[in-house]
DNA sequence: TTCATTTCTTCACTTAAGTGAACGTTTTCT
DNA sequence: AGAAAACGTTCACTTAAGTGAAGAAATGAA
């Protein structure tokens, strides 16, 4: 595979179908000229990262910002040695980390929890991008925007909600997570040791028969 | 009081005080011409509110968003008839309900904790003044981008905590708050009922002795 | 394929939070 | 000032989560 080692490790078809999917995407806020479309490819901000690799590290300055085209990637800190997990992005999902804004270090680590396509940008990437086509600022904004109303609301629901609760959130909301994710992830995710997310499943079939 | 009755019930000393607040906050962010303070001023935005006022209601779609000069204000939820706090502002903090962007009604309440003076606003003040002084949106931004990276952090703390160690938290970095704030409306912030607050704070106090 | 590691579940026991009630204190309202 | 409501603490009891350990199942690497 001659490309595989040029472009992050995937070939052009998979290539093509992951611009697609970021087109697709956009499209859904802005609108883009071709000419603006190959401008975005040139940038060369396609990543395809393995199961596994850590893209930030507790206490490091990288000021990227990740957006899963294709798998999972997750953010989890290490607490007392133990890992607690507080989110996970997929397809069409991104973290801009506070590092961006704030300058400091991470306090957290970003992993991929499945072999993943990411979109990875950096500030010089984003200044650039914003002083050719304006309407990225306002894209931007918009998904900033949107972003902060969701987190105000899980937020809210992670607090006015029981370990249990949020569980069958889960199962409601996002059953693609309860396939794809680690129970141990999970649990954490949800705010239980992995015995006690046990107990719940089991509780919950219990109340199902 | 001749005033009291025009300006939602303070006189024309205490406005200044408050006026000075407003652009001494404002100030810090970017820099304002008398000119455009008195556009500002000439808003009437500046309300005052007795403690217990309800400034948003369940199932409201008011646009208002609500900036605190001095007093405090909380948004809770009522769940199976039951209080849940989810958040405190005082001095020099403030929200915007997602209603605004996202054009649903709310799901929760806003109050007012103590007597205070609140600068409320609406898109279409909004928008007059974005049209008139762009610079108010750089504040709008760069306020919105320091909000978003605030609730990620005490999402994340919160997530990582017990209970206990949210209370320990609050006294460390909110001491204030422990002071003005009732027990039961705390112990609902930090995630339990207030019997069990009660229990924390007690062993927190064997555990010092 | 096989061996090792990770993951999930179960169990017994401990610790902390929920529940309902009682009681004294503070606040609020008239 | 006095009555009523709201508040904070304590108690006994219940329920659920934490802990440490053990074992089965699934996963991954050599």
């Amino acid at each position: 595979m001659a490309t595989s080692t040029i472009n992050g490790g995937f070939e052009k078809s998979k290539q093509n179908i992951m611009h697609d999917l970021l087109f697709d995407f956009i499209s859904k806020y802005i609108t883009l000229s071709n000419a603006e479309k190959e401008n975005l490819i040139s940038l060369n901000i396609f990543h395809s990262k393995k199961k596994g690799t850590v893209l930030l590290k507790q206490g490091q300055h990288s000021k990227e910002g990740y957006f899963v085209l294709k798998g999972c990637i997750r953010t989890y800190y290490i607490i007392n040695g133990e890992e607690k997990t507080t989110a996970f992005y997929t397809e069409m999902e991104g973290v801009t980390p506070n590092i961006v804004t704030s300058g400091e270090a991470s306090e957290y680590f970003i992993a991929c929890n499945e072999d993943s396509i990411i979109v990875i940008s950096n500030p010089e990437m984003e200044s650039e991008i914003f002083d050719k086509f304006p309407k990225f600022e306002t894209l931007c904004r918009i998904l900033s925007e949107e972003l902060l109303a969701k987190q105000q609301i899980d937020f809210d629901q992670f607090k006015t909600s029981t370990p249990e609760q949020r569980y069958l959130a889960l199962l409601k909301n996002r059953p693609d997570l309860i396939q794809r994710i680690p129970q141990h992830q999970l649990a954490s995710f949800i705010g239980v040791k992995p015995q006690s997310l046990s107990r719940i499943r089991s509780r919950i079939i219990d109340k199902k028969i």
